[in-house]
DNA sequence: TATGTTGTTTAAACCGCTTTAACGACCGCG
DNA sequence: CGCGGTCGTTAAAGCGGTTTAAACAACATA
């Protein structure tokens, strides 16, 4: 009768099944060497009780926490519109829930980014870490080691420094849109490009830069549209301004976010897309599909991405190490702002009359 | 030096600065009657091995997990481009991470989502959780009373069922939209209304409806438009297909993605925004001011609503109650979307009579 | 009868911290 | 000189589980 206005803890079970906390312990966890009917007096008690083991008091005798570590590192204004963490996290709990685990999810601005990570590891609060939006030179893998909190890379190997990767490769997406963009008869595509000190942001640049080479042109300009929209629409700005014969007549974004900006600005310097300038972006945003043209766009399973980083993370806890996943790359979804080149008008003459493009695949 | 391969505990602080391990522990929570000079030591020596307390081995002896708890309940294709929740998360942390307390983050479908509070209080692995996204009639106010899990209600105090609310008004931003609109001479105002079962949705519908009243105007059309970009234009669809006569010349939507979506298919069916028909959001998403034209759109301080939802939810797990609080309300932000009325009666202009749009009806 | 054996069950130690109560040293005071 | 009062410190008992090793029946073996 005491029981009822405290949680129930292992020692009320033991009392109403009249045995000891061991062997409701054992119960628990499947342990053998419990008789059938003893097992299931037990279980039967743990329910009628409502009883489920403190995850404070496991994690204290088993040494794990049971939950993963997540660390935003965004600047308060870049939040918000990213349709990838929301899926990713859905993914990651699709392998952390059945088990009863947790994801512990931490927003901190990029000076707490170390110390966030620091108190994660000396807290004992998770079993691990997942490392998003890796940066060049990106100084986690290194800390993650050092404080000995087994980590996972969301992304290119490449930048992994020795931890497990899981890797979708965001490439043929960029490669295609461009060899799709020089069958249309773009010769003049420009590039607006995440934030630098973003791995997957010069990834795609350098993939976008790869295929314009491939086809025989020259790359366009690049300009910084740092993931915004913001950033997108100024980038924007300063393409079109061009005069017409320099103006880039197909622009590829890093992604939707800045693209569906560019669609704006393109309509306000009254440029039609894609008659006058084709457009496309990468995330295949929920309303890609709904801009006006439809963006072309590129969809990643963000969903498996965080069941495969959660599954991975699992392998490095409990064996030390797990082998790098790749998963399907990204395809591209080629909507209506992608269209013709405009016949006649932009594009340099010295490529039109000189280049042969052969559109060839780059291997990945 | 034992101490290399495993991570420091009080003991090893202890041992360090020649003190007992409660020592440690009073220096450590400032606890009175330790000399200064040992204290000073004490802490020296926590630093030299960079230890920190173990967060479960603390939530198990003082009964606190120091960690609050977050279910978000969505349809897995739901999520993404919801701006609500980055900012909103970002805002519990700005209460949390001082402290070094943690959010713990469930994304559940809707069946199981009974079952993910049930576990969060049987667990103790959160000391409270806020409740989101209120729906008519929701289960959860009684469900954590029965769990006794402290809880906040985000979101009107109308449907806390005698929990502490922190709300935020959204209706004022719908009233001063459609007065607005009226006042640009607007007479026929439909609307595309989020999913019935959520309390906002409902309450943004019924302060449009009231304010359309209030000007002596007959309510528009209401139609489903589920929050979401295909949801919002299929609405859209519906109602710009009507006889030019019929069709109504503003639509004020439930949300910006809906509304988004919505300006495209007006451009798709040949009408032109703010000219033909006037659109109005709601969330001010970082693509309102760059869509086009830029969309009406209105803001809320998700952030501090987070942060004052966890400064409540603090107060709930320390006296068992908190005084509801309600934050400034959003604010709407006229944009180009808006504009007068079509001239000449009910929306009119000569070439529409042309169009036939592709009305395609969809069950919401 | 002593000796294993096997199958169940439990006592007790432990995980790392907090906290209460007790302890010894030192103080001034009557 | 003995007494109560501070002050600084620590021993020890939790918190709620897990786990190891030992206890205990019951029963077969030598």
């Amino acid at each position: 009768m005491a029981a009822r206005d405290r949680r129930p803890t292992i020692a009320d079970v033991a009392k109403l099944a009249g045995v000891s906390p061991s062997a409701v312990s054992f119960a628990l966890n499947g342990r053998p060497g419990l008789a059938k009917e003893t097992k299931s007096r037990i279980l039967a008690a743990a329910a009628e009780l409502g009883w489920r083991p403190s995850r404070p008091a496991q994690a204290l005798s088993h040494g794990k926490a049971g939950a993963f570590g997540l660390v935003l590192t965004r600047e308060t204004d870049a939040i918000g519109a990213d349709p990838f963490f929301p899926a990713f996290i859905a993914g990651v709990e699709s392998v952390l829930s059945p088990r009863g685990d947790s994801l512990v999810l931490h927003v901190t601005g990029p000076d707490d980014e170390a110390a966030a990570y620091t108190r994660l590891a000396a807290d004992r609060r998770v079993d691990g870490v997942l490392l998003t939006d890796m940066r060049i030179d990106d100084p986690r893998p290194a800390l993650t080691s050092e404080l000995r909190l087994p980590a996972v890379v969301v992304g290119d190997p490449e930048c992994a420094q020795g931890l497990c990767a899981v890797g979708l490769d965001d490439r043929p997406a960029f490669t295609s849109a461009v060899e799709r963009l020089v069958e249309l008869g773009h010769r003049h595509i420009a590039h607006v490009a995440g934030p630098q000190e973003f791995r997957h942001s010069r990834r795609r640049q350098e993939s976008w830069e790869l295929a314009v080479r491939a086809a025989g042109l020259t790359p366009g300009p690049v300009l910084p549209g740092g993931f915004t929209a913001d950033g997108g629409a100024a980038a924007t700005r300063e393409l079109l301004a061009a005069d017409a014969r320099d103006r880039p007549t197909a622009i590829v974004y890093a992604n939707d976010l800045s693209a569906t900006a560019g669609l704006a600005v393109a309509h306000q310097l009254g440029l039609a897309v894609p008659e006058d300038v084709s457009v496309v972006g990468y995330d295949d945003t929920p309303l890609a599909a709904y801009t006006h043209p439809p963006l072309a766009s590129a969809r990643a399973d963000a969903l498996g991405w965080g069941a495969a980083a959660a599954r991975a993370l699992d392998a490095v806890i409990k064996d030390g190490r797990a082998d790098d996943v790749e998963l399907a790359p990204a395809e591209l979804l080629p909507r209506a702002s992608m269209g013709p080149a405009p016949a006649g008008g932009p594009g340099r003459k010295s490529e039109r009359t000189t280049i042969r493009p052969t559109v060839r695949r780059e291997p990945c």
